[in-house]
DNA sequence: CATGAATGAGTTTTCATTCAT
DNA sequence: TATGAATGAAAACTCATTCAT
C-alpha cells in the first residue's frame, strides 16, 4: 500500500485547518486540533507549513484565487451583453460561496485582527476586487449603463451586500439557491427596493 | 485631590481595552496591554470586569445599544413620508459610526467568532434588526411602497451594503460626509446602481 | 446607638474566620471571606489582626487553652479515685468538643503544613499534651494502676483514639453523646476491645 | 541513550511531587517546586497531570491502594487463629507505613480539607475500612472473641489510635520497629491501658 | 476607627514550536 | 518522512496587603 504523497498530506492538513478554524476561530484553534483532524502527530504539521499562520494564509490564497476565478472583466465586444456577463459573474461567486461554505465564513469574516500580515492580505485583495468594480463602474458610467454617484460608495455597497448574502445564505438565514440569489441581487442593482413611484 | 468614582475608572478601563483592540485586534491584545493603556495595576482590571471577553461584550453592549437608539420604526402617521423617515434613519446610523470610529471597526469587524456567547449576542441583535428592517419591507410592499422579492435577500443585501459603507467609511476608503454618504444610499435604495434602460 | 467595642470587633472577626476556615481550610479560605462573614470592610480586617496566619494563630491558641483548661492532673489526694478523675477529664475534653464542632475540625484536622511557625505552635502544644498524657502514664505506671508498656506508643493510641472520636463525633459518625462517648472511651482504656479469655 | 518512558517520566513527577508537599505542605508547594525536582520543564507537569490537585490525588490513591492491600479480611476458617490474622493485618500496615514515610504524613496528614472530589475519596476509604472493622467487630461480638459496646466508637478509637501512631513512628515521636509497635497496639486493643484491678 | 479601591507579586495554565528517536 | 515528548515563553488570573479618604 502506497505511502500518501506529499501534496496529499498537504491537502488533509489545509481542510484539517480549515475545519478547525471554521469550528473556533483562527485564534482559538490550536495545532493540536488541526493534527487531530489530519490524523497526524504534531510534528508533522511542521514539516509541510512553517506555523499556524502559514496554513491560514494558504487557505486565505486558495479561496481568493477561486474567487478570482469566478470574476471576469466585462467585456463589451463579447456576444452576451454586459448586464449577463455581470449576472454570469455573480452567479459563478454564489455557487462556490454555496459550494464551500467554510471558506466563506474564514475568509469573509474571521480574518482580520489577527496579525499584520494577513490582514495586509485580505485587505489587498478587498482592495483589488473594490478598485476592479470601481473601474467596470466608471467603464458603465461612461457608456451610460450605470447611474451617476460616488463609485467608491456604490461599490462598497454592492459588495458589502454581495458579503453578507453570501454569509446569510451560508448560514441558512437566506433560501440557499444559486439562482434565485443572484437574480435578487441582480433586481436590486438594477432597480435598488423602491418601486418607481 | 479626590480619588477616581467607580463609573469613572471604568470608562477609562473600556476606552483603554478599546484602543487596545482596536490597534492589536480582539486575540492579539492582551490584559496588560489595556491596564497600560489605562494606566492602572494588572489587578485593577479584574475588579471592573472577569476577563478580557466582558470588556469586548461591554463595549459591543454599548455601540448596539446606541446603534438601537437611532432606528426608529417607520410610522406611516407620522408627518414626514416614510422615505423621509428612512433617510433619517440611516443618517442617524451613519452620524453615530462617523462619530465613533474605533468602535465600528470593533464590533462589525472584529465582533464574530470570539466565543459563543458573543456570537449569540450579535446574532440575536441582528436578527432583531433584520426582522425589523423585514417588517417594515413587507408594509412597504403592502402599500406599494417596496418592489416586490425575496425579502429576506433584500435584507441582507441592504444590511451588508450599509454595514460595508460604514467601515469603509471609517477606514477612509470612502468619504466621510455623513450626508453625502446618506444620499448615496438613498439612491441605491431607492434606484439600484444600474441606469435606467 | 453605640459603636461595637475594639473587643467585639475581634470577637466578629474570629467567628467570621473560624467559620470561613472550616468551610474552605485555611489555605483557600480568602480575607474576602473572612470580612464577608463579619461584615466589613477589607480594610478593617488588618486593623485586628496583622495578617491572615495570625486570626488562624489566635483562633488556636483559644482553642488550645480551651482544651487545656478540661485536662486536670491527677491528683492522688483528691477525694475521687484517680480513675474518676480521668473520667471527668475525658468527659470535659467530649463536652468542649461537641459545644465547638468547628474549632475541632480547625485545630485537630486542618491546621498543618501552613507555615512552619502554625506547625510549630500545634506541634508544640500535642508534644505538650503527650508530655502530659505520658507522665501521668508514668506515674500510674509507678502506682500500679496502668500496665507496663512503651509509653510514648500508649500517648498515642490514647490521643489518636480521642482524636478520630472527637473528630468522627463532630461529623456525625458516631453518636454525640458525650456521656455515652466517654464511657466507651473509658471501657477501652479499661480494658481494650478483645474479650477476657 | 533512550528516552524515558512514559510510565518512568510519571513516576518522576510523583516523586516530585511527593517531595514537594512534604517540603512544603500541599497548600504551599507549587508546580514550580514539583517540576524543579523533577527537573523538567514547566509544561511538561501538564502533560500527565491536569493540575496539582490530580498529583496528589494520584498519590493518594496509590497509597490507599497498598493499605487496602494490607488488610485482609479475618477468616475463621483459616489455620491461624483470628488473632494472629489480625495482628499480621497491622504489622503489615506498621510495615507499609514505615516504608513509606513521606506518603504517610501526606494522606493521614495534609489530606483533609483540600477539596470535596479529594475529601470524598478519603472518606470513602475510611468509611470502607470502618465498615470492614466494625462487620468483623460484629463476627467477633457474636463468637464471643470481642467485648460488647458501641462498635462505632470503638472502631474510631482503634482506627485514630492506628493513625496516631503512625504518624508518630514516621515523624520518629514512638520508636520506628514493626513489631514492637504491632505488639504494643495489639497489646492495647486486647486489655486498654488500665492494670486489670 | 472604618472604608474599599488599588496594587503587584506570585501562580497557574496554555500552546506553538523543536528535536531526539 | 513521521513521531510525540518536551520545552518555555507568554498570558491569564488571584488575593494578601496597603493607603488615601
Amino acid at each position: 500500500m502506497s505511502r500518501k504523497t506529499k501534496q496529499e498530506r498537504r491537502r488533509e492538513l489545509l481542510d484539517a485547518a480549515r475545519d478547525a478554524f471554521v469550528v473556533k476561530g483562527f485564534a482559538a484553534a490550536t495545532v493540536d486540533d488541526i493534527v487531530a483532524n489530519a490524523d497526524v502527530a504534531r510534528g508533522t504539521f511542521y514539516l509541510y507549513f512553517s506555523d499556524k499562520r502559514a496554513v491560514f494564509e494558504a487557505l486565505v490564497d486558495e479561496f481568493l484565487a477561486r474567487i478570482e476565478a469566478c470574476v471576469k472583466s466585462i467585456d463589451l465586444s463579447h456576444p452576451d451583453p454586459p448586464v449577463v456577463q455581470l449576472n454570469a459573474n455573480i452567479r459563478r461567486i454564489v455557487e462556490l460561496a454555496l459550494a464551500e461554505p467554510a471558506i466563506v465564513k474564514l475568509a469573509l469574516h474571521d480574518a482580520t485582527g489577527l496579525d499584520p500580515e494577513l490582514d495586509e492580505k485580505l485587505h489587498g485583495f478587498y482592495e483589488g476586487l473594490r478598485d476592479l468594480i470601481d473601474e467596470s463602474l466608471g467603464q458603465g458610467q461612461a457608456l451610460g449603463m450605470v447611474r451617476a454617484g460616488d463609485r467608491r460608495v456604490m461599490v462598497a455597497i454592492g459588495l458589502g451586500g454581495l458579503k453578507e448574502v453570501l454569509v446569510d445564505a451560508v448560514a441558512g438565514h437566506v433560501e440557499r439557491d444559486a439562482n434565485a440569489i443572484t437574480e435578487e441581487i441582480m433586481r436590486f442593482l438594477a432597480g435598488g427596493l423602491l418601486a418607481r413611484g
